[in-house]
DNA sequence: TTGTACGCGTTATCAC
DNA sequence: GTGATAACGCGTACAA
């Protein structure tokens, strides 16, 4: 019933706790003999130091913490695979949390980690979130923090970013190219940085190419399919369809997709869509989506790297910013057709 | 820097650390002012009182851990979100793991989580997982513990599970019945309870409607949308086309599907298919996937309900099986067309 | 080489 | 109503 601790062992040993615990931490003050039969009786009885102890002794736990708004899209998820792939090699343990989108939950979120004593935690910050004290306490603490996908200009930490404008800009180029001129952006939450960037992107494409757009033609939509349908539903009722669509991210361009359909319009022929953060379903679905991939695992693996780093060099530490390349994936939902 | 202990709260205030501690916990010998003056300073100072030294005193610790096997398919992350509702609601934290279908990591998940003290977890097996003497030893000495959808028959613990049997009869009944006679099915990964079930559920449906098939009708295929691809590949290949196929998961199927589209044939005309544990991307693939749905949430809501029950009853817990109920979503990629 | 004693941050059980 | 102290399980400086 009861785990068996280390007093167990010294009492059935007939030794004292310190000579079992030197031979759990391979001291060079025992006896080899001593050590490797204690190990063995140890391992016999089913003993092994509780981590917990030794973290509220040591302050570390040789765990990291993740805290994510969602995974239902697949983004996170893949981004904690890469996170994962590093750190269990290192022999750390990654718990993971989400904070449904919620700013409440994701307090509760890092509160948790940090009285499981994690080393450090990577963190993408829900929709909700536009306090940020707590974090920068947390920093001003030195407490090793990276962010990555949604983050906060307030910090001052490392971060792993995707440089959305840029991609942004390339996607609306080659919906111009494509020959359209009537473009719209369904955005995603107004406040949340990669929105921004990516509404950013759209305006600047639009504009090098002398495209004329006003603020009808971007539109706060979100980031689920149900936030494009809904959106797209509204331009349908008004007559308001653009020839193209550069939608903040696939869910909510498939949404748009969905709705089109259901009303009628062919894709491209009616309206083009593109989508961001490829997907699966992005070729899947008909007609197949175009959409800028972003490296999910990589994201995950250097945020991953640069938290290690940054737990290993503890104060002598430079926070980082690195911005992670993509690619445009053209596919049917975007073509001119002649 | 450091964490702020109810010992400084004390020596701030003059006092001794136990009157800060029942402060903190609402005992009633305690002064209403001097409790209230303590609270309020305590809170100035940003103090909380360390759960994991708690934890270590009580033995319990106010989280649960979840372990699951992936969290690329959508169903996993679904069901945790069910779990977390629970949880959430009354008090819990909610750390999750995956074990990324490897055993070696699906014991490390565990221990981890029993490290940290959780009061129960909730598990769903990896592939690799043929071993459950640990779980064996967790249950024996009383520790709290839900299985779902990954069970294995030798534990005598709560599972929460779906009647895959009869919807793998009801699924491919539904083929027969739109006249498909030369019908395959793709299997999940041998071994795997769920696997079985659903293999048995297909071999009884062509049973009771006298439906010949032999053992090249049922091809051990995988989950993933790889593992559709390359088994449809091969069929493709050998020339051995059935009329219809009753795949193990929505994945499979649809890699099946993409693999059909790019040797130009046409489904369900030439190929009709039908899938398992309905994913988003039923309805979005073009044919829309015929799939039975599995009530996601309701199985994470489930099985946080008897892990509550068996945390809260502690000793005097009889193991329950609960069993949910889904539907067959019918959609064009198993129509019969005339 | 080994044992003793203290501390990590709490709470519970005594005294007072 | 409040304070001192022992425990929870461990690592480690210090003494032996």
């Amino acid at each position: 019933m009861k785990h068996v601790t280390i007093k167990d062992v010294a009492k059935k040993l007939n030794c004292s706790v310190s000579t079992i615990s030197r031979a759990f931490n391979d001291k060079y003050d025992i006896r080899k003999e001593t050590r490797d039969h204690i190990l063995s009786i140890a391992k016999e009885m089913g003993y092994s130091p509780n981590p917990m102890a030794k973290s509220l002794l040591k302050q570390c736990s040789n765990q990291i913490g993740v805290v994510v708004p969602e995974f239902i899209n697949a983004f996170f998820p893949e981004v904690i695979i890469g996170i994962q792939e590093v750190f269990i090699k290192k022999g750390y343990q990654v718990l993971i949390m989400q904070s449904n989108e919620s700013h409440i939950t994701e307090l509760e979120n890092i509160k948790t980690l940090e009285n499981n004593m994690v080393d450090g935690m990577i963190i993408s910050l829900s929709l909700e979130t536009k306090n940020v004290d707590y974090y920068k306490d947390l920093i001003k603490q030195g407490f090793p923090l990276v962010f990555f996908n949604r983050v906060s200009n307030e910090l001052e930490t490392s971060k792993v970013l995707f440089d959305d404008y840029k991609w942004a800009f390339f996607a609306t180029e080659h919906l111009i190219y494509q020959g359209y001129k009537k473009i719209f952006h369904l955005g995603g939450p107004a406040g949340l940085v990669i929105s921004q960037n990516r509404k950013n992107g759209f305006i600047d494409a639009l504009r090098k190419h002398k495209i004329s757009f006003d603020e009808s033609s971007i539109i706060e939509t979100g980031f689920m399919i149900s936030d494009g349908e809904r959106v797209m539903e509204k331009l349908i009722v008004e007559n308001n369809l653009p020839e193209a669509i550069f939608a903040v991210n696939d869910p909510s361009a498939i949404g748009a997709m969905k709705m089109l359909k259901k009303h009628g319009y062919k894709i491209p022929e009616d309206v083009a869509l593109l989508g961001f953060t490829e997907s699966k379903l992005a070729e899947l679905i008909d007609p197949p989506l175009t959409s800028v991939a972003q490296p999910t695992k990589e994201i995950g693996r250097t945020a991953a790297k640069l938290l290690l780093e940054q737990i290993e060099t503890k104060g002598i530490f430079v926070p980082q910013t690195v911005i992670l390349n993509g690619r445009l994936n053209v596919r049917e939902s975007s073509m001119k057709l002649k």
